[in-house]
DNA sequence: TCGATCCTGTAG
DNA sequence: CTACAGGATCGA
């Protein structure tokens, strides 16, 4: 269930715990989930390295590959002192040489492990708390675009790491309907998004650091409090109208039809 | 740019 | 039972 914060914090706990360790063998326990010869590229190999382009990690192996991890919806990546501790939803397995594991689990089944050359990893858009991403930027990536706001902030290759919550919250913290035309918008709207985005990543990545890089499977628990998302019909915490719901793109969005004007 | 699709689980 | 789920891709 990750956007990039949660990614951030899958990523960050592996590198504490297995970055360095070596792969005795791989198990791929859903295959149609995977792509590649991953089971004889991990054979002994080393995990140099951990690495995060937007919602995509990248384990390095000293093999020469690298492996694609990809959680989508409901998956995680995690270690277990015991490879041989799995829960039904398990797709994959690292078991590494001092018999931990490295789980790759997704109860949907719709995340993606794949096998790639080390030239040719995922490309994505800029990372929002990377110092590149300033309101210049993103002025410059907007300027012509006639794609609601809501769809754009959720456009991998323009901003990376907004998902339908993070780009539901930063909307809302600018004032901007998400139907809006993102192109259409003013600069001091745009240095508002810009100042919204960052702030609504900042904190997402410090609360999903705390609670969900705990071992184990992902904590359900309290994220940041959300002003918008899945509070269809519930007072806006600013305005007190009730929260609104419409579908973009096939997904859900929520807003305030007062504070997003 | 929209809708269908990939999968499974859960809430209503 | 239906609707929907924090994602991305594909074809019309």
């Amino acid at each position: 269930m990750p956007e990039m914060p949660e990614v951030e914090a899958v990523c960050r706990r592996l590198r504490a715990e297995a970055e360095g360790a070596t792969i005795r063998r791989a198990r791929i326990l859903r295959p149609s989930m995977a792509k590649g010869d991953i089971e004889e590229a991990c054979r002994k190999a080393r995990l140099t390295r951990v690495e995060r382009r937007g919602k995509n990690i990248l384990l390095h192996l000293s093999s020469g590959p690298v492996l694609h991890v990809h959680l989508r919806m409901t998956g995680n990546l995690y270690v277990t002192v015991d490879h041989r501790m799995l829960v039904t939803s398990a797709r994959a397995v690292f078991e590494l040489t001092d018999g931990r594991g490295i789980v790759f689990e997704d109860p949907r089944a719709l995340g993606r492990i794949a096998l790639l050359e080390r030239d040719s990893l995922p490309e994505v858009g800029l990372d929002p708390l990377s110092p590149e991403f300033t309101a210049e930027v993103l002025a410059l990536l907007v300027r012509g675009s006639k794609r609601p706001a809501k769809l754009f902030l959720m456009d991998q290759d323009k901003v990376s790491g907004l998902g339908n919550i993070y780009a539901a919250e930063a909307l809302f913290r600018a004032g901007i309907d998400p139907r809006r035309a993102v192109g259409s918008l003013r600069r001091p709207r745009i240095a508002r998004l810009y100042q919204a985005i960052v702030e609504v990543m900042r904190a997402a990545v410090e609360t999903s650091d705390r609670l969900y890089s705990s071992p184990g499977r992902l904590i359900e628990a309290e994220r940041q409090e959300l002003m918008v998302y899945d509070r269809e019909g519930e007072p806006c915490r600013v305005c007190r109208r009730p929260i609104l719901r419409l579908a973009q793109g096939g997904r859900s969005t929520y807003f305030c039809g007062k504070c997003q004007g």
